[in-house]
DNA sequence: CCTTCACTGAACACAATGTTGATTTGATAA
DNA sequence: TTATCAAATCAACATTGTGTTCAGTGAAGG
């Protein structure tokens, strides 16, 4: 039985694979499944066993990386990153997290890149705003308006992306994973200085 | 020299207009030229003769969008805006911008929405960044880093492009124009607050 | 009145889709 | 060993969208 699961498996691992190499070359859009068949090197009809259409493999593999992701960024308290990094230490939970995504590079580069997926932005956003920003009200009575903290979590949680998403777009080998983490409250540390001078 | 050089130019703006609401019901993935030509009223084999194919209105579109927008970011200045916002008063280049995209808020929203279009947010960024931190760089020697610039430009841009995607989505009519720009502002503040405290 | 030209309508070959039914493969368990 | 059964194959099918072609229509204006 577990060896029929695992054949299961490999023929989707295949697919997925697939998947993110056509994407990557050619856009999700000029994906089709009769080539995805075709480099995965399985029947077009055995597609149709293990996904209903191309959207099908693109929402399992979101899907995947999301889960993964959120359970790192679940631990980032944005309070203790701050004093850790003020401390000239970096901030594990967060080096976690962007380990994460340097891990599952290819499939989050193909999501977020160029060629980007429609929708998967968005999901991103939502995590990271949700889990970073629901602590950081805690700071301060501003952000108690809701909408304010609706476009604050916008804000912040863009930004992190953008710079993520920089980051891939570059091939990631430029930086590593702790030097990412420094950037970023590099950043955050210049323009808190930009905006107290000015 | 093609027989059809004069065409009417209210049929394109009829498929333009047609794409858009196709975009916006069922993402660029599911629109045909065939759903494009019943819904613009047009006749299928008239469609081929103003676009290639849907991926040549998309362009159309977005060239279109761009070129304005680009327009009004040219005349934002961060040095003026930050001077100008400090003494209560709102930036003008800034309001312009907010306004070109409440005015094309439908195909922006098209474009930046859930369905958003690939490449289309990067394009944005890039014409954010470009002109808007090209004159933050007077500013300080850190920018003077070219990687730190690159990835500053990703951070603001992002931001910006993601309050604004908010905005949209929410349906635009929540905040006006004066507002949205005073709410960069105030957010900038707000970090800025948050980082010097912390 | 007749030319021009954007558009129509119908037909064409082609490609990908999603589904079906009959068949082969190979690991497991009696 | 052999029967079993899930997984994958193969071929065929109707359907839908594509991009192109070409003869024809009707309104504007020279």
């Amino acid at each position: 039985m577990s060896v029929h699961e695992k054949m299961n498996f490999e023929t989707k691992q295949a697919i997925k694979k697939a998947f993110i190499q056509q994407v990557e070359e050619e856009g999700f859009e000029r994906v089709t499944v009769k080539k995805l068949a075709l480099t995965a090197q399985i029947n077009r009809g055995t597609f149709y066993l293990h996904y209903s259409d191309k959207y099908d493999v693109m929402e399992d593999l979101q899907q995947e990386l999301l889960m993964e992701l959120e359970r790192y960024v679940k631990h980032v308290q944005p309070v203790d990153a701050f004093q850790t990094m003020k401390m000239g230490q970096l901030y594990q939970p967060f080096i976690k997290v962007i380990a994460c995504i340097k891990e599952h590079a290819p499939a989050f580069r193909m999501l977020l890149g160029e060629q980007e997926s429609p929708g998967f932005t968005q999901k991103m956003k939502i995590i990271f705003g949700n889990h970073i920003l629901d602590r950081l009200s805690v700071l301060r009575e501003e952000v108690q308006d809701p909408e304010f903290q609706q476009y604050l979590q916008a804000f912040i949680a863009s930004a992190i992306l953008g710079v993520i998403q920089e980051w891939l777009d570059k091939g990631n080998e430029n930086l590593t994973v702790e030097e990412m983490v420094a950037l970023h409250f590099r950043l955050l540390r210049f323009l808190g200085n930009v905006v107290a001078d000015s």
